[in-house]
RNA sequence: GCCUCCUUAGCUCAAUUGGAUAGAGUAUCUGCCUUCGGAGCAGAGGGUUACAGGUUCGAAUCCUGUAGGAGGCACCA
């Protein structure tokens, strides 16, 4: 039984007997100081509805909960909670789901026919990329593995803004490298122009359109480089002069101005009214120049259609903070292409400050100062540097203190967490050698990373097994992960798993240390404590790599 | 001037979206010299959730205002 199973329970329960017009039931943790294992708040939401004390709706659940299976008690407490405790019959169960869905990670049912695509990264093709990418890729990749593992058809793309100005300047620049002279006006200054330039081999009649290319080739090899060391896939990596070959942005501008959502001034072509609240409101903006060329605005309209286009139904976007006056114009252009503005999501980061000796480092591309991601990864690894960016919500500004990253001390809370699933892991290695020829059922438990072996009847081995507090503590925890995904999707962030995987390793290990696993003379408890800790690890395992952290089996 | 976001334990952050006595890691103090990994465990101290009002059975969460911080307001991308 998990807990979704035993919230639909109940659900169909109060359905049954006070109607449909109400919220949802949802179980939740019980407070420490609450003798119960989960608790209902719905009494409460449902009394004005009712026109009933909370008190006394949650008096006429209780009858209702207390005949479903694996529950032991239920008892209404004021204000109106309705509390309910598991048996043991209900906490053995819960760990056979687990372990026959490893992690507890069920794909979901009934799912709505979505094709989401998360775009996200997307940096300018004008150098390495930097630390705040870091934050961009976590909670990108991240989410894109959290849906598909919930059965969501979501994909992942990176845009490339390989044609333009800024594509022009940084081929003055490479020449300008390669030729051991000035650097133009606003020119890209960093070292690494420097090495690309070492690598041009001969240049003879070389335009300015071929150093723009051969720099931005290199650069964006850098890039998909530095996102394979950070484990970020994409599915698609989208360079922006595939739009122009298409004549996308003209194919736009053409149904904006058919649908008459364009106007001329001093020749230029602008989006949206000339009325002052849409200026007001960021909305109206120049599409065509005067000089006739289109601007990134007018491109990046013909890119979005270009996903819905390719039959993508919702569309994410993952910025930073500095990009926010970009939403509302978008969206209004989205609407303008006749779709909901709501398909179109955008996840705002909030930027990440890097201090040094306590100092603030200021970061600018153009003037070659900065921390590449590289760096940081090299410095830190990608396990701390992954968890650590997943770790936050987007909204909240993330400090990063470089000196601190860098000690790769036991401060990170990547190596708690992995240190459970690794001491874990050595239980099993000591099995063997403890007894000879493992335990009934759960030796075979162990041997197996995947889902649970046709042959073990899990039910079984923990039949009758009497739990003790710190396991039951344990189970619970484990009952609430599949809430956590949900939340996560909910709430278009991965921060709630690093959370949760801190909670589950800080519960393992006072289990580790009053529940010996592994005793020759009590199979049966070896067996069944062997399987709890088998949940544990697959929790564990999937939690990381949903956050595209690895679960090393020593460290 | 206008707009967005933030302010929770010494520090870094949570809080199942309005639920019960606000929780983790880290740091500090006190115990455990460890037969499956001590990168650990048990316990303690640490909070007027920036401030002031409001909404209701109930607020860190919602609304208003104030203070402080970050960022953005291009015929750049």
């Amino acid at each position: 039984m998990t807990l979704e199973q035993l919230q639909n329970e109940i659900q169909k329960a109060i359905t049954a007997k006070f109607g449909d017009a109400f919220p949802c039931a949802v179980l939740q943790a019980a407070p420490d100081h609450v003798d119960a294992d989960f608790s209902l708040s719905w009494a409460m939401q449902a009394a004005k509805i009712l026109k009933k004390a909370p008190i006394q709706i949650a008096g006429e659940i209780v009858p209702l909960a207390e005949k479903l299976p694996g529950v032991a008690a239920v008892s209404a407490v004021m204000p109106g909670f309705v509390n309910i405790k598991l048996s043991a019959r209900g906490y053995a169960d819960a760990v056979c789901e687990v372990l026959a869905n490893p992690g507890g990670c069920i794909r979901k049912q009934n799912l709505p026919a979505k094709k989401i695509l998360f775009e996200f990264v997307s940096a300018n093709p004008t150098g390495p990329l930097h630390v705040a990418s870091g934050r961009s890729a976590a909670l990108g990749d991240s989410l894109v593995r959290i849906l598909k593992a919930q059965g969501y058809d979501a994909s992942s793309e990176y845009y490339i803004n390989d044609a333009g100005n800024q594509v022009r300047l940084l081929g003055e620049s490479l020449k300008a490298r390669h030729e051991g002279k000035p650097l133009p006006e606003n020119g890209y200054h960093g070292d690494y122009l420097v090495d690309i330039a070492a690598k041009i081999k001969d240049s003879s009649g070389w335009t300015a359109a071929d150093y723009s290319a051969f720099a931005i080739a290199e650069l964006i090899k850098t890039q998909q480089d530095d996102m394979v060391l950070f484990r970020t896939h994409f599915d698609r990596w989208f360079f922006e002069t595939e739009l122009h070959k298409a004549g996308a942005p003209k194919a736009a501008l053409e149904q904006l101005e058919k649908d008459g959502k364009t106007s001329k001034v001093d020749g230029a072509v602008w989006f949206g009214e000339q009325s002052d609240s849409d200026k007001e409101e960021d909305k109206a903006r120049v599409l065509v120049r005067g000089d006739g060329s289109p601007t990134y605005f007018l491109n990046d309209i013909a890119y979005h259609k270009n996903k819905y286009e390719r039959g993508f139904t919702e569309l994410v976007n993952i910025l930073g903070a500095d990009h926010h006056g970009y939403i509302p114009r978008m969206k209004k252009a989205v609407e303008v292409l006749g779709k909901d503005p709501e398909t179109f999501k955008v996840i705002l980061h909030q930027l990440v400050h890097l201090n040094k000796n306590g100092e603030a480092v200021k970061m600018s591309k153009r003037a070659g100062e900065f921390i590449t991601l590289r760096e940081l990864v090299d410095e830190v690894g990608a396990d701390a540097c992954r968890f650590f960016f997943a770790s936050r919500t987007p909204n909240s500004h993330l400090h990063f203190d470089i000196e601190l990253a860098k000690k790769r001390s036991q401060e990170n809370p990547v190596f708690y967490v992995q240190y459970v699933h690794a001491r874990i892991n050595s239980i099993f290695r000591a099995l063997e050698e403890k007894i000879p020829g493992g335990v009934p059922a759960a030796g075979e438990l162990i041997k197996n990373a995947g889902p649970l072996p046709e042959k073990l009847n899990c039910s079984a081995v923990l039949e009758n097994y009497s739990f003790a507090p710190q396991e039951e503590a344990l189970i619970r925890k484990l009952m609430l992960f599949p809430a956590v995904l949900d939340a996560c999707v909910r709430d278009l962030t991965p921060h709630h798993i690093t959370t949760y995987l801190m909670e589950l390793a800080g519960l393992f290990h006072p289990f580790y240390d009053s529940c010996r696993v592994i005793n020759p003379d009590d199979t049966k408890t070896t067996a069944a404590r062997l399987c709890l800790c088998k949940a544990v690890q697959d929790t564990i395992r999937t939690g990381l790599d949903l956050i595209g952290v690895s679960a090393p089996e020593s460290m």
